[in-house]
DNA sequence: TGACTAAGTGTTCACACGACACTATTCTAG
DNA sequence: CTAGAATAGTGTCGTGTGAACACTTAGTCA
């Protein structure tokens, strides 16, 4: 029995939700899209795995990382019989990526618009899109997608584009603010328009 | 690399969340209480794994089960490399349990006061009361644990019981009602002193 | 200097939740 | 048969939270 992990890297990109897929050249699934993702050696950890891969095939160092769930269905994989645990991950959209990649092979897509995809990826990408959609209720995911200093419109973009909705500006002004979780700096973007002032996140 | 299944089967007695803990007879850990568990066989899928197990070490059928978390740190198992897949579930205190167990071996520990715990247990443990605590805000979770039928004093105590506080009677029967998750049959339970009104879930 | 663009700002209403105490019904024991 | 014990059942008010909703301000660029 082997085991894999199987990493949902999320970004923002152009307003949009976006993650992270790898053009597979092996067979099973050859030139089909899957997660990134690989097999645990036998002395690392399942959480390491998911870190070393993430540094192996998408170049992200130290970004924020979450066991998901495991799917161990005997079909799931045709090579025999693999259990996999998938992982979400977080990047902002500054950092830069695919390092340790060929270009041609790993690309963003946005979570509504996705190709294909090997395996039962699918499921573990929707699986993923509606933890961190809940998450976002009850913690302060979104962060993570930002970087340090950021304006409360791009804070409010990111909310967006993983709920899918239009939020109103006011009210989520005020509810990030009262909660505390997001503190101001004395300093402002001049990003063409009026300058936004920038937040830091609170701890 | 070889995958375990271990449940945490959560149920009420005597107003207080209990769950089912089994001794050990073999190496390592002989005499010390364990979940019930096993490995992942070749042709089943990790969920059917979990149920089995359930089966053949508790004796129930058919109940409420969920994936938790997969602990899979290297040294967490002296046998070896071993990555677990942690389940909880929910039986209510009318039914039957251990019928395929020796009774000497298999007993309910109140989730505040239990015995050492083989391997890493109490973490799974503090994972899956964690869980159950949490989802009792969001969810229905909590109506595994009683019959089809129950009055709405014995559903308090169930919340209680999961969440270690006494709630308020009026405001725990207005909340669950206006929230239309059970409806009300026309009998009632004579148990005692004034008969209660028994309710069930609505869907 | 006028037009465009994004930033920033308050009020009102509905609803959910918490705190809080008494009456009603049945059984049991004297 | 009557008193007491035990549990079922019930309403109000104050507070906080979330949703709806429109205009002013500051800067850039043509």
């Amino acid at each position: 029995m082997r085991v894999t992990v199987d990493i949902v890297l999320f970004t923002i990109r152009e307003r949009r939700l976006h993650l992270l897929l790898i053009r597979r050249l092996a067979e099973p699934f050859a030139g089909c899209f899957a997660l990134p993702g690989g097999f645990v050696l036998p002395d690392e950890s399942v959480d390491a795995a998911a870190a070393r891969e993430l540094r192996e095939e998408a170049g992200v160092e130290s970004v924020y990382l979450e066991q998901l769930y495991t799917f161990g269905e005997p079909g799931r994989d045709p090579r025999g019989r693999i259990i996999t645990v998938a992982y979400y991950a977080m990047v902002p959209q500054t950092q830069s990526l695919q390092a340790g990649t060929d270009a041609a092979d790993a690309a963003w897509f946005p979570v509504d618009a996705l190709p294909p995809l090997a395996f039962d990826h699918l499921a573990i990408v929707q699986y993923a899109h509606t933890r961190i959609r809940n998450k976002l209720g009850y913690t302060n995911v979104g962060f993570e997608l930002l970087p340090a200093k950021f304006t409360l419109s791009e804070l409010q973009v990111v909310h967006e584009a993983i709920l899918g909705e239009p939020l109103d500006k006011r009210n989520f002004r005020r509810r990030v603010q009262l909660q505390g979780i997001v503190k101001p700096t004395k300093e402002f973007q001049a990003t063409g328009r009026k300058p936004a002032q920038l937040f830091r996140f609170k701890d």
